[in-house]
DNA sequence: CGTGTTTGACCAGCGC
DNA sequence: GCGCTGGTCAAACACG
């Protein structure tokens, strides 16, 4: 299982009041909802494959229990959208506890010692800001300069892979790659190459913590769209449903492996605390998309495609046989 | 041949 | 001033 996820939660969030019992209540419910993903493929299943032998129901009959299922698996979008904010404030529950419990022990680099601060409240960043002494150092961190943008993401990625490639929908153009002192993995510096003087930078290195996860920093702002977002834009002028949704996402049912590339508007990743601000409208745009990702996986399942072959056959010799 | 990657050299900032 | 380190440059190289 392949997640792209941005960390940089909301600061104001409450999630490092959650418990253990949360969290054992949140997998139990994630049993549950197993339960029903699995159940209700099964009853779709079970319905298309009754329905040869339907005494010729309506379209409207149809359409009704359409919008039913389409219902349900809205129901269960939601859900699955709620557990995956769930899951990323438990994620840096966890990680600030480790990145304090480093501080105890004093290993604190002498060199570079304010990026150092800077990377670990880019990281701790709404942690922190509970503790007044924290979130005013915090606050008095060194800044690259004034206007320029500083993210940070985290994209799972298998340690077996050497590559330091993190897809997000621009161009990049590798002009270095360092071994830095804290960590022996290497760091790869890359610079936007989808426009001419686009100033965005990345840098991509295996997290000391678990080297299965790539931390990649963007410094500055993009000048330009994404690839994607023209796409998407090209999309909707040709008259297609795709408007301009920032969200980028591969499913490949084939191994299992799902990427979600969280795009800003302005080009750059957008992360949970820019959706806090709008989350209505964004759960609908995720819901849209997990639908979308979700329909496109089921059509490429040859099972599922097997089912509805053999319940189209079963209905279209169901109408002859009725004609007849 | 054009484009992108690799990698050693160089530069700048920081602490001592 | 010196040494260490991160960041960048640019020539060499690989690849399609």
């Amino acid at each position: 299982m392949d997640i792209f996820l941005d960390l940089n939660v909301d600061p104001n969030s409450s999630y490092a009041n959650s418990t253990m019992d949360e969290v054992a209540h949140h997998s139990s419910k994630r049993d549950q909802f197993d339960g029903e993903i699995y159940g209700d493929k099964e009853k779709l299943a079970l319905s298309l494959s009754n329905k040869g032998s339907e005494s010729s129901p309506t379209l409207e009959q149809e359409l009704d229990r359409k919008i039913q299922e389409n219902g349900k698996l809205s129901q269960m979008l939601r859900i699955m959208y709620e557990k995956y904010i769930n899951l990323q404030k438990q994620v840096m529950y966890l990680l600030s506890n480790q990145k304090q419990s480093t501080e105890m022990e004093g290993v604190c680099s002498r060199k570079r010692k304010a990026e150092g601060e800077q990377e670990d409240y880019e990281n701790l960043e709404g942690i922190c800001s509970t503790r007044d002494e924290d979130f005013n150092r915090w606050l008095k961190r060194p800044r690259l300069n004034g206007n320029s943008k500083v993210s940070k993401v985290f994209v799972q990625k298998d340690a077996s892979d050497p590559s330091l490639v993190v897809k997000d929908g621009y161009q990049w153009r590798k002009y270095g790659q360092k071994v830095t002192r804290d960590n022996p993995s290497p760091r790869a510096y890359f610079k936007c190459s989808s426009a001419p003087n686009c100033p965005v930078k990345k840098k991509v290195q295996r997290s000391l913590e678990d080297p299965t996860i790539l931390v990649a920093t963007y410094e500055g702002e993009h000048s330009h769209a994404s690839h994607f977002q023209t796409e998407l834009s090209l999309r909707s002028i040709n008259g297609g449903k795709g408007s301009a949704v920032p969200v980028l996402a591969t499913i490949k049912p084939s191994c299992a492996t799902v990427t979600l590339d969280l795009i800003h508007e302005d080009g750059l990743f957008k992360s949970p605390k820019d959706y806090a601000s709008s989350e209505s409208a964004e759960a609908a745009v995720w819901q849209e998309f997990l639908v979308q990702q979700m329909a496109s996986s089921l059509k490429k399942d040859p099972e599922f495609a097997g089912i509805v072959a053999g319940a189209i056959s079963g209905k279209v010799l169901g109408n002859q046989t009725n004609r007849e």
